[in-house]
DNA sequence: AGCACGCCGACT
DNA sequence: GTCGGCGTGCTC
């Protein structure tokens, strides 16, 4: 008799293991690792699908409890090895349920075709389920009440916060259904790829662009494979490269994955994808459904074709003869997932091809401390473009104190110098970009004379401001009682940093009146094609003024733009994320970068409170290697990543004290069982968000610069929560290594 | 997650 | 007594 260890289709830690299952006589030569079976599971012997994920010829599974494979699943999918041993190193590097990342890195069509969304909603009338809520209460049916008061509260909810955060069974809801009570809806969801163009000529390489493709095409050619990092300036030309390199990939018969951050933002560099490779190239994002979806994923695994362009999730393309994933923009924050298993692209890009033998390249003009340390210590081989094409110059930099603007009585967010400036434009009828920057905005509190931003004794990153003028720190939970002067200078202009668009957008047009502007912001971007209609119209020279956040700063070309305006600066310098100086030297250098792209000489201005800061100082002289020097050496000096790990343990429960008292519990675990290891615990504090639909949220970190012990440490938590079972009831726990944001 | 078992309050 | 909701525990 063979038996089969079989991972079962539910994402839930208390499945989250193998099954032992015998194999049937005739299914013996069909089941291998990798094939999609169905088997009976639980108390009812329900039909489950499951996936082989281990052979054997004997078990210690007592006979009796043991359950035999029914059949093949329907679609009879089969998954690969490979997809399994990322899926296995996925579970390993990030702690999450190997169900879900079984889930995260196979190509497998699920029943429905689209994302459905299931919904529950009220069917009888008002009065009558009043009635039967009275009826309820009488009867002390609880979880029936706390169902309908919601639902005549709020007309639908969806049925997994009805089941997650009300805490109310699906027998409940069934009960309810089946007196045509309430009703469940399901909805899905439809979207269609992009459409081919004509094909175009690969363009001629300058110098350096030659050099770093001739680097990585020997060694291709040598039978070397590896990761490189392309560094390169805006405007030198990355795209190109990708593409010779793609080609010649593509020329050996292998296939290549281009992961790009989001697709709305990069409209253009993807068409020119399309433009060179034709329909070997296909697309997918994050709105296909399943369904379609699976559908390229299968056109990839025929060969049908050979380049899949997409955002992370277009990492588990199932080509068979992986040569070569390009990661751009690679320092970008939406290549790490933000749902279980939190997966960095780039991480798991490299785990990949160290399993399948292809090579990695990554590129960007502001690249992450992250690959370029990997870079400089020769683990990745480091291509650089120094210089723009087209002899397109660098623009002129102006760093604005805004202290300087207070002093003189100028309320406005424009500076004097950036005002003049843009009504120069404005009679020379050229183009102006004002850039407002919102990301890392946490509601931290600085001082309006002097610009100090309040801090962290521990952490040396910004407290954040609560109800009541409150202080606190979310890293380590030190808090501190309302702020009413500056430390510093003494001054009483403390006060919590706020601004918005559309209020600059206003204040700008009283100030120029007669500047036709344009405003793009999540506001003005929330209909579909919205966002390349504005850019559009703004190219046309359909307006003088383009304000807007980060998303206006994005690989756009407008050669007519002579002017650009980075608008508090500083804000992503401030937030309770130490990952801030990183953010705010890449935003304010790919918005110095937009402009001056045409024939015209540009001029930036950057306006801040802290003009000496090193990550404003840096990205005004577009000298990376500068603010990567002062940059490491502070990560260095607090152990943050790359110079050392760490990892964020998220606690949730219903109510803030079982959350609270899990992650001390927890916390002082660790502490104790890390003495005198490499480990610092810090925290527990109530999370940044302290509760997301009626869950409270707990946090601590784990900072160690051996990456396998927090590894060690996640295992030691989980076995914790699973021996206390009883007291941690209610609350579940989370990890995430190396976080890109706080919690 | 989803299902069955069994406890406990309400009603005949 | 019994009916039925709702918490608890288990799933090869």
């Amino acid at each position: 008799m063979k038996y089969a260890g079989i991972c079962v289709d539910i994402s839930h830690e208390k499945v989250d293991k193998l099954f032992t299952y015998r194999i049937p006589e005739q299914l013996e030569a069909a089941v291998e690792v990798g094939t999609v079976v169905v088997i009976p599971f639980g108390r009812g012997s329900h039909e489950r699908e499951g996936y082989v994920l281990e052979l054997m010829d004997e078990t210690d599974c007592p006979d009796d409890k043991l359950k035999t494979i029914l059949r093949l699943s329907e679609k009879a999918v089969f998954v690969e090895q490979r997809q399994i041993k990322l899926a296995a190193w996925m579970k390993q590097h990030y702690g999450c349920s190997m169900a879900a990342c079984l889930k995260t890195a196979l190509p497998v069509k699920r029943k429905v075709e689209g994302v459905t969304v299931r919904e529950i909603s009220l069917l009888a009338e008002k009065e009558e389920a009043m009635d039967y809520l009275a009826l309820c209460q009488k009867k002390h049916h609880v979880a029936k009440v706390r169902l309908l008061e919601q639902l005549l509260d709020k007309e639908s909810l969806e049925y997994s916060i009805v089941t997650k955060s009300l805490g109310i069974s699906a027998q409940t809801i069934r009960a309810l259904t089946e007196q045509g009570i309430i009703r469940v809806n399901a909805f899905e969801t439809y979207r269609t790829p992009i459409r081919v163009r004509h094909l175009q000529e690969p363009k001629e390489l300058t110098q350096e662009q030659a050099k770093a493709f001739d680097t990585f095409q020997a060694d291709y050619n040598a039978g070397k494979r590896g990761t490189y990092l392309l560094y390169g300036v805006t405007g030198s030309g990355k795209t190109e490269v990708y593409m010779r390199m793609i080609a010649h990939v593509l020329s050996q018969g292998k296939q290549v994955i281009v992961l790009i951050p989001e697709i709305a933002l990069t409209y253009q560099t993807m068409t020119r994808f399309y433009d060179r490779f034709g329909d070997q190239v296909s697309l997918i994002h994050s709105k296909l459904s399943e369904g379609e979806r699976y559908d390229q994923f299968e056109r990839a695994r025929k060969g049908l074709v050979n380049v899949m362009i997409g955002p992370r999730s277009a990492l588990f393309t199932p080509f068979e003869q992986l040569g070569l994933i390009v990661i751009d923009e690679e320092h970008e924050g939406t290549y790490k997932s933000d749902t279980n298993p939190k997966f960095h692209a780039r991480e798991t890009a490299i785990a990949l091809s160290e399993q399948t033998n292809a090579s990695v390249v990554l590129g960007s003009a502001t690249p992450s401390l992250e690959a370029y340390k990997e870079a400089l210590e020769g683990r990745y081989t480091l291509l650089t473009l120094s210089r723009r094409v087209m002899r397109a110059r660098l623009p002129e930099t102006h760093i604005v104190d805004m202290r300087d603007e207070m002093k003189n009585g100028n309320r406005l967010p424009f500076s004097e110098a950036l005002l003049s400036a843009m009504r120069g434009r404005l009679q020379k009828g050229e183009q102006t970009m004002l850039f407002v920057n919102r990301r890392g905005y946490e509601g931290f509190v600085s001082c309006r004379s002097c610009g100090t931003v309040v801090k962290c004794p521990h952490c040396d990153v910004a407290l954040t401001e609560h109800q009541g003028g409150r202080l606190v720190c979310h890293y380590c939970g030190f808090e501190r009682p309302k702020l009413t002067s500056c430390p510093v200078c003494g001054s009483g202009q403390v006060r919590g940093m706020r601004a918005g668009t559309q209020k600059i957008e206003q204040e700008l047009s009283a100030c120029l009146p007669d500047a036709r502007i344009l405003r793009m912001d999540a506001d003005t971007t929330k209909k579909k094609g919205e966002h390349e209609k504005i850019l559009q119209s703004f190219a046309n020279g359909e307006a003088d003024i383009l304000l807007g956040t980060q998303m206006i700063v994005k690989g756009h070309d407008f050669p007519s733009v002579t002017l650009v305006g980075v608008l508090m600066a500083d804000l992503s310098l401030a937030g309770s994320d130490f990952r801030g100086p990183e953010r705010t030297f890449q935003i304010v250098t790919q918005a110095a970068g937009r402009a001056g792209r045409g024939e015209k000489p540009g001029d930036v201005y950057i306006q801040t409170y802290q003009p000496e800061h090193y990550a404003i100082v840096a990205a005004a002289s577009q000298d990376y290697e500068a603010f990567y020097a002062e940059e490491i050496e502070m990560r260095a000096v607090v152990g943050y990543p790359p110079c050392g790990h760490m990892l964020a343990v998220l606690l949730t429960s219903k109510t803030a004290e079982q959350a609270s008292k899990v992650a001390t519990a927890l916390a002082t675990r660790i502490r104790t069982w890390g003495e005198g290891k490499k480990l610092i615990v810090l925290g527990p504090a109530q999370a940044g968000i302290s509760k997301i639909n009626d869950v409270y949220r707990f946090v601590f970190y784990i900072k160690s610069k051996d990456r396998q012990l927090l590894e060690i440490a996640k295992d030691r938590m989980e076995l914790f929560m699973k021996i206390n079972e009883i007291k941690v009831r209610g609350t579940s726990i989370a990890f995430d290594f190396d976080p890109m944001n706080t919690y």
